[in-house]
DNA sequence: ACTCTTCCCCACAGTCCAAC
DNA sequence: GTTGGACTGTGGGGAAGAGT
C-alpha cells in the first residue's frame, strides 16, 4: 500500500486517489467504494435504498421544523443547524415502533416516549446555547403559550456579549405536524430592555394559538443589539443570538 | 529443522446514496 | 455533516508449500 513520506499529510480525494490517516500512518490509495448507480439499482442494496428513503424523510421533517421558525432562525442560528437537527430527527424516526423497515417516520416516532425529549432543549445557534447566556428561570405555560420570567435582571441574567447595550426577548408557540408536513407558528409579543441593574418582569403571550394539529413547540428567542444615536444595531450578525425549544408537548 | 514464498481470509477504511 | 446500509481494495496474519 502507498504511504506517504512526504511534509503534506492530506486527506480526502484528489482525482482518483485518496489520501486518508489509519493507524498505520497516512496512507494513499485508488478510490474505492461503490458505483452509485448499484446502489440505485441492484437488488443486494435494499437496505441501503430503505436506510435512504427513512433519512431522507429525518432530514425533510426537520426542514419542516426549520421553516416553521425561518423567520427566528435568520438571526439566531449556525451553520450547523441542518446537521444537529436531522441528526435528532433520525433519532426519533428509530423510535416509530410499528412502520416496517424504510417507512418509519419521525411523524410517527414523535408520539413515543421520550422521543419528544430529544428535541426539548434543542438550539438553533450552537454558538449561543440558552443555558450559557440566560441565568434566569422561566415558565412555560403549555396551554396558553405564555413564557414568563419574574424580575428578571438583564445585567445579572445574562452573559452579555462585548458590545451589546439592549436585549430583546421574544418567544413563539409552534404547531408542527410531522405526518402532514404542515406547521403554524404564533409570535409573541417582544420585549426590548436595555442592559442594566433594572428588575423586569417579562410576559410574552402569542398573539394567538396556532392553528392546525400536531406537536405544540414553544421557543424562546434573546436577540443582542448595539444602540448608537438612538439605533439598535444587530450584533455581530446574531453570533449570540439565542433561539432554542424550551418546551414540547 | 528452518526460512522464504504464495496463497486465502479477515478487518479496516473509504465510498456511495437519500434531503437538506 | 447527519445515518446505516453494502461493497471494494488494501495490507496483515496465518497456513500451506517450496526451497535451503
Amino acid at each position: 500500500m502507498a504511504r506517504q513520506k512526504g511534509i503534506i499529510k492530506l486527506t480526502g480525494k484528489v482525482g482518483d486517489l485518496s489520501f486518508y490517516k489509519s493507524k498505520d500512518g497516512f496512507l494513499a490509495r485508488e478510490k474505492g467504494g461503490v458505483e452509485g448507480e448499484r446502489i440505485k439499482n441492484d437488488p443486494a442494496f435494499v437496505r441501503t435504498r430503505e436506510n435512504g428513503v427513512e433519512f431522507g424523510s429525518s432530514a425533510s421533517s426537520g426542514k419542516l421544523l426549520r421553516d416553521s421558525v425561518r423567520t427566528m432562525m435568520q438571526n439566531a442560528s449556525d451553520g450547523r443547524v441542518t446537521a444537529r437537527l436531522t441528526k435528532v430527527m433520525t433519532q426519533i424516526k428509530n423510535m416509530d415502533p410499528t412502520s416496517a423497515r424504510g417507512e418509519r417516520t419521525v411523524g410517527v416516532g414523535i408520539a413515543t416516549p421520550p422521543a419528544k425529549a430529544l428535541l426539548k432543549g434543542f438550539n438553533f445557534n450552537n454558538r449561543a446555547v440558552l443555558g450559557s447566556v440566560l441565568f434566569k428561570s422561566y415558565s412555560v405555560n403549555t396551554g396558553t403559550g405564555v413564557i414568563d420570567l419574574t424580575g428578571f435582571v438583564p445585567i445579572n441574567d445574562l452573559n452579555v456579549p462585548s458590545g451589546a447595550t439592549h436585549v430583546t426577548l421574544r418567544g413563539a408557540w409552534a404547531k408542527v405536524d410531522f405526518s402532514g408536513a404542515v406547521s403554524s407558528v404564533e409570535e409573541t409579543n417582544s420585549q426590548n430592555l436595555p442592559i442594566d441593574g433594572t428588575a423586569t418582569t417579562v410576559t410574552l403571550t402569542p398573539t394567538a394559538v396556532p392553528a392546525g394539529a400536531g406537536t405544540d413547540l414553544y421557543l424562546l428567542m434573546l436577540e443582542f443589539f448595539q444602540e448608537v444615536n438612538g439605533v439598535q444595531y444587530t450584533l455581530k450578525n446574531g453570533a449570540f443570538n439565542v433561539l432554542s425549544i424550551v418546551e414540547i408537548q
